[in-house]
DNA sequence: CTAACTAAACTGACCAGTCAGTTCAAATAG
DNA sequence: CTATTTGAACTGACTGGTCAGTTTAGTTAG
């Protein structure tokens, strides 16, 4: 469970990046498991092999290496939604890559995912801002791949662009979730493709 | 935001149950916004206008209050989808009435779709089995429904019916909870479209 | 040499759960 | 009709423990 670097932050001495690193992946899989508030400052260092020090020497404070974690998540999230071309010129075949991408990316970072619906919603919570960024700029590139149909679809034109966008990436955590809590014999193109029908409801027949 | 009484428990002294009824108001509106580690037993009782110990009296432990918090909320959400009676004989129509009823639960009970959807997926957790249970319980319902559309419709049978059921499943809390979060602006028509949009991708052209 | 890190002790706030005691409405007795 | 008893419901101070964050003196690696 890597989360290679993603976000390309400065070149600092080898040892801090490595240290922050381990500290991602331990609080990651720690917070995942057990929520934000659940989790220990004692825990993460332990889990990290690093010492509580270590923590507030790198981090400033607990919730400021949690909204450091967010957005090291999206970073990694949005490389991959990113890294679709549409290569086919068929929008929903790059829809359908994008949303393959997501599956995938929830199956291997599942603690981040779950870290994102225990406290995205949260009002008023200390990363209120932190997830309206990162909500809106994964928001964006859904929204783009939904532009891309549209244009070359037929559409109904009287489902909202912005519900039909919050359906979908909704649709991508909560079923990538409950594939690898309760089902996880679904296959990866089982789920793909429930969340496809979404797209393939919003193009005219 | 009352909680009438769905589920209801024997006849025990009046004063009983209105202090329970209390104490799910008062813990469902602070669990909703902070989550549940982040609430302690002396707000909860503090809000319900009830001293702590009345708490424990009523209930064995804070975990305890919180399966019961679930299982009480599910009551109405339940009972809300069965009202739905298909009375058109469209089962297309049945279906977006039964969303709808979701919308509208979510927008009352904003607060227990963030409990949901903050502890649904944790792993393992207190109420793992409570979980379990109630999700069954819920996507038995809204299986039944898309039963009633694959039976009266042509409908791609490579989509699995237990995906689906997630997806429709999921997109309901997401969708309910964006809308009050980040966009109130939006419709509980628009975001019942956007969910219909599943269906309308799953019955063939 | 110095930035990064360690180890361990410490502070002050907070919190789940307990328990001895109080309230009061209804039942029973006189 | 009044006095007494009962017990379920409730109270809130208290206990034992936890945890975020700080500090400090020393160690290691680049």
């Amino acid at each position: 469970m890597s989360m290679q670097e993603a976000g390309e932050k400065k070149l600092r001495p080898a040892r801090t990046n490595a240290t922050k690193q381990k500290l991602f992946e331990a609080s990651m899989e720690l917070i995942g498991e057990r929520g934000a508030a659940g989790v220990t400052v004692d825990e993460i260092a332990a889990a990290a092999g690093v010492s509580k020090g270590t923590v507030y020497y790198n981090f400033g404070s607990k919730s400021d290496l949690i909204a450091q974690l967010l957005r090291h998540g999206v970073d990694i999230l949005l490389a991959r939604l990113l890294s679709v071309k549409d290569s086919s010129g068929d929008p929903l075949a790059a829809m359908d890559a994008m949303i393959g991408q997501a599956m995938d990316f929830m199956a291997e970072y599942p603690s981040f995912a779950r870290l994102w619906v225990s406290e995205n919603w949260r009002t008023p919570s200390e990363w209120q801002d932190t997830f309206a960024e990162l909500r809106s700029r994964l928001l964006e590139v859904i929204g783009a791949a939904i532009e891309g149909v549209a244009g070359q679809y037929d559409v109904d034109e009287s489902i909202s662009r912005g519900s039909l966008e919050t359906a979908i990436f909704g649709a991508c955590f909560v079923v990538g979730l409950d594939r690898q809590t309760y089902n996880p014999e679904r296959t990866r193109e089982q789920s793909v493709a429930a969340i496809m029908a979404i797209m393939r409801g919003y193009v005219r027949k």
